[in-house]
DNA sequence: TTATAATCGTGACAAATGTCAAGACCTGTT
DNA sequence: AACAGGTCTTGACATTTGTCACGATTATAA
């Protein structure tokens, strides 16, 4: 299941087979059930995920035991709690299947070993790091300038069928509004 | 004044002297006056700025009119409309001056080429882009589960100088409140 | 100096959202 | 069939926050 990696990366730039060789051994298969974590609180973080299939969500516990949706992760994404992960920290957040999910593993010497042995690679992940850091601020922005309403009609536009897969708690969690009101908006 | 951007790339990778030449041949300096735009809203979006000194706000304006400091830019930081930067497309949102401000200046052709021919660049910038996309998720992270007066408090020990330095209408919209309310959590 | 514009705090009220409680519905298990 | 657990909606009420209005104070410019 690698082809899906070679077809995402080249999204971006092409590859010879030799290159992707070398890539590709950097990255093992994993498959989990739906309710199993990934990453749990607390644990070390020892892979960064690219997602083959299935669905995940990032979720953050406050004090208090409320549950936040960072994010959903899904098919070709690349997920972890990134933090912990680069600074080979201890998690403050738990990847979970919601969904039975196939993924590709890579740890942070993978990653290093890519950027000083894979020009391209390193280009990739620049782009890719550059892209990621865009997006978080439009979602900052979006998030200090939208009421929940937008949002959940925004989601739900660009997203449809993730309110056929995940319960709604799920949805208003990640929206930050509790359960009834996302209940409200909706009808 | 580039004194100030080889201790900033030194904190992450050390330079050699042709290095660094190299690298500084890439920016040109710039000073703006208190209340002088750097990117107006609409504009296209030439550089992206290191700031030597001064402070900046980055703002977004909404449908109605309604301004959202994205972020207060100080010494040190980079900033920009770096969607608009990097897609070279018009600027959504205006960045200027709260103070008299110095600033070094790089254009997209500037990075690529520093991307292409300097390797120690292209390492500095993969680090900063990790660390920007690292420091955004968190700020979600921090915006889904504070509430203004946490989020109050949190900028008043971080940066308690910003009070003395901008009025509390921007603050109150930094922090996504109304300057009453804040004005409120603040007594 | 004087005039003008910004800034700041506060009261009164409206609107949005959270919390708690109750009940309906669905699903899977025994 | 009966039950338990989870999900979703809805009502009642409390809390938070926004909006509008006003006045006091402080900066800025003519």
């Amino acid at each position: 299941m690698q082809e899906k990696l070679r077809e995402h990366i080249e999204k971006i730039i092409k590859l010879t087979d030799e290159e992707f060789s070398f890539i590709s051994q950097h990255f093992i298969t994993k498959k989990f059930k739906k309710h199993q974590f990934l990453i749990q609180e607390g644990d070390d973080v020892k892979y960064a995920y690219f997602i083959i299939s299935g669905l995940l969500k990032l979720v953050y516990t406050d004090e208090s035991l409320k549950q936040h949706i960072a994010s959903f992760a899904m098919e070709d994404w690349w997920e972890s709690d990134y933090y912990a992960f680069f600074t080979q920290t201890k998690a403050t957040m738990s990847l979970e299947c919601l969904e039975d999910t196939e993924v590709l593993c890579f740890t942070l010497d993978d990653y290093k070993d890519l950027c000083d042995n894979s020009p391209k690679m390193l280009r990739f992940l620049l782009e890719k790091a550059n892209f990621g850091f865009l997006a978080s601020q439009r979602r900052i922005l979006y998030w200090m300038t939208s009421n929940p309403k937008e949002r959940y009609e925004q989601l739900l536009k660009q997203y449809p069928s993730l309110f056929q897969r995940v319960p709604k708690s799920l949805i208003a969690s990640y929206l930050g509004v509790s359960r009834e009101t996302l209940s409200r908006l909706s009808s």
